[in-house]
RNA sequence: GCCAAGGUGGCAGAGUCCGGCCGAACGCAGCGGCCUGCAGAGCCGCCUACCGCCGGUUCAAAUCCGGCCCUUGGCUCCA
């Protein structure tokens, strides 16, 4: 059973062969930094994490590199605005940070390095001027474009012709162009001596000053930390054209290689049928979500659809999400609890269990290898749960081996392969606060035992209300913590 | 206009590459039952699918082919 993946490139799934057999050269397309990020952001995010973490699952070494765009007019056009700072830099790393943040908070494994735009530009300069020597781009006014038309394989991953596309760029810099395709590399600007000032910050260069186009950063940057072919390119959906064409484009002039043999593409999130997005004011912020409903809520709803299809986001199919969060969840700790009060030398065997893990496992895998098909993967867990929780309320004494079994399965697939945060940490506060419940837990009892029900439910709302979740069972009660 | 991706039950969303295990997964919402002092959780069952429309290929089609309708994304910064 090997990996398969749809590559935008060809248009069809593919088995996935990487150019050394033991390690995968990964690039993820990153964010702009001019805003909060928003759950769209956060779903291109966790999907290539779990590529990642797959990949790494079925034993390749990864080198992941994912990079900030921290020079855009975005920035710019934020500098000043409250306490974001007073530069085009200055922003950048405010919203480094916030971003920063947010990623932690999702328990995204981290890349190996997380370039920046604004400390690459000896890079980027190398490689227009490369790209001038080689016949495939000109000077023009100060600025340098792209001639699209010396290269003929533009147009290959978005399946557009050169003379049917529309021109790229304002209408000041068209005057400058050779065709209307053609893209900027370099855009001459003003010197500011803050590097704030309306053109933002600029770069001496060898045809004055100026600033880096808006896509020679992305080839730049993962041919300087990953080399001239990667294996995967992943992105949004969104920016297939023109982004992602014209860093084929520029770096396949440039070096005569392929630039990426696989190209992965995030289909975007949407609500109220259009697509969230900064700009259309829709979105709901990375933080607000997980805040609300935690990281492994957000996590599960953004993994409940495979990455290549389109997702709908509501307060519907959010919440659908946290009901199968706790799902997965409460089985997990049902598992564990079981496991704990069994004798590890109990003979007692339930063939249905033992088979529910092994067909979890494979249905698993099957579904990850089938184009990272997440869905899937999460049914197969949430089908274990159901096998667990039969063998649990059915069964006397348990089969702690296939408990034991079903409990590792929980933890290698849902916890390291999909990122869950399975297992809270117990430090010592935990502890005690686990200890202080049980003892209101058996206060309660003792009013349940006398007869005393409506004390006994007002302790459990009380409880409740605090994020205290009690369940009474007929070993007494349990709880769980919100 | 051009390019791309979609239209599957009340909602959401797999399956479509490689036709038969799909009388359509996992789940949410709702209903009934079991359990239970009650509630929740859990378990069992139902709601629950003529797979956008029309035609074709085939012993067999949600899946392949043709036509049509509709939606979304890209062509401008965008995950």
């Amino acid at each position: 059973m090997t990996l398969q993946v749809t590559n935008t490139l060809s248009g069809d799934r593919e088995p996935f062969e990487p150019q050394d057999p033991d390690s995968v050269l990964l690039y993820y397309c990153g964010l702009t930094v001019s805003d909060f990020a928003h759950l769209g952001h956060a779903r291109s995010w966790v999907h290539v994490d779990v590529m990642h973490r797959w990949l790494e699952h079925v034993g390749y070494d990864v080198r992941h590199v994912e990079n900030f765009t921290d020079v855009n007019e975005k920035i710019v056009a934020r500098t000043g605005e409250d306490d974001l700072g007073d530069t085009e830099s200055e922003v950048a790393r405010t919203f480094i940070g916030e971003v920063i943040e947010d990623m932690r908070s999702l328990n995204l494994k981290r890349a190996e390095v997380y370039p920046r735009v604004s400390e690459h530009v000896p890079e980027i300069v190398d490689l227009v001027e490369t790209l001038i020597e080689k016949g495939y781009a000109y000077e023009s006014n100060g600025s340098v474009y792209f001639d699209v038309t010396e290269f003929e394989e533009y147009g290959k991953l978005s399946n557009q012709r050169v003379e049917e596309m529309e021109a790229q760029g304002e209408e000041s810099e068209r005057a400058e162009k050779r065709n209307p395709a053609d893209f900027a590399l370099w855009k001459a600007g003003e010197a500011h001596p803050d590097n704030a000032g309306p053109g933002g910050q600029t770069w001496d260069s060898p045809w004055g000053e100026g600033r880096p186009g808006w896509h020679i950063e992305c080839s730049a940057m993962s041919m300087t930390h990953l080399g001239e072919t990667l294996d995967v390119h992943v992105g949004g959906q969104d920016l297939v054209f023109p982004h992602h064409e014209n860093e084929i484009a520029q770096s396949e002039a440039a070096t005569g290689e392929q630039f990426a043999k696989y190209w992965l593409h995030v289909s975007l999130l949407e609500t109220g049928g259009e697509k969230m997005s900064s700009s259309l004011e829709n979105y709901f912020t990375v933080r607000n979500a997980v805040s609300e409903f935690g990281s492994n809520a957000v996590r599960m709803f953004l993994l409940s659809t495979a990455y290549n299809s389109r997702q709908t986001y509501s307060e519907e199919t959010l919440s659908e999400a946290v009901e199968r969060w706790e799902r997965l969840e409460r089985g997990y700790d049902r598992a564990v609890e079981a496991v704990d009060g069994v004798d590890a030398r109990t003979k007692v065997e339930d063939g249905d269990l033992r088979a529910a893990v092994a067909d979890a496992r494979e249905s698993f895998a099957g579904a990850m290898n089938d184009d990272f098909n997440t869905r899937e993967a999460i049914a197969a867990l949430l089908e274990l749960v159901s096998a667990v929780n039969r063998h649990v309320d059915d069964r006397e004494t348990y089969d702690y081996r296939a408990l034991r079994d079903a409990v590792e399965a929980f933890e290698e697939l849902g916890g390291e392969v999909l990122g869950f945060a399975l297992a809270d940490d117990a430090e010592g506060d935990v502890r005690l606060l686990d200890e202080l419940v049980e003892l209101v837990l058996d206060v309660r009892e003792r009013e349940r035992e006398s007869g005393n029900y409506e004390r006994a439910d007002d302790l459990r709302d009380e409880l409740a209300a605090l994020g205290v979740e009690v369940q009474d069972t007929d070993d007494g009660a349990t709880f769980r913590i919100e």
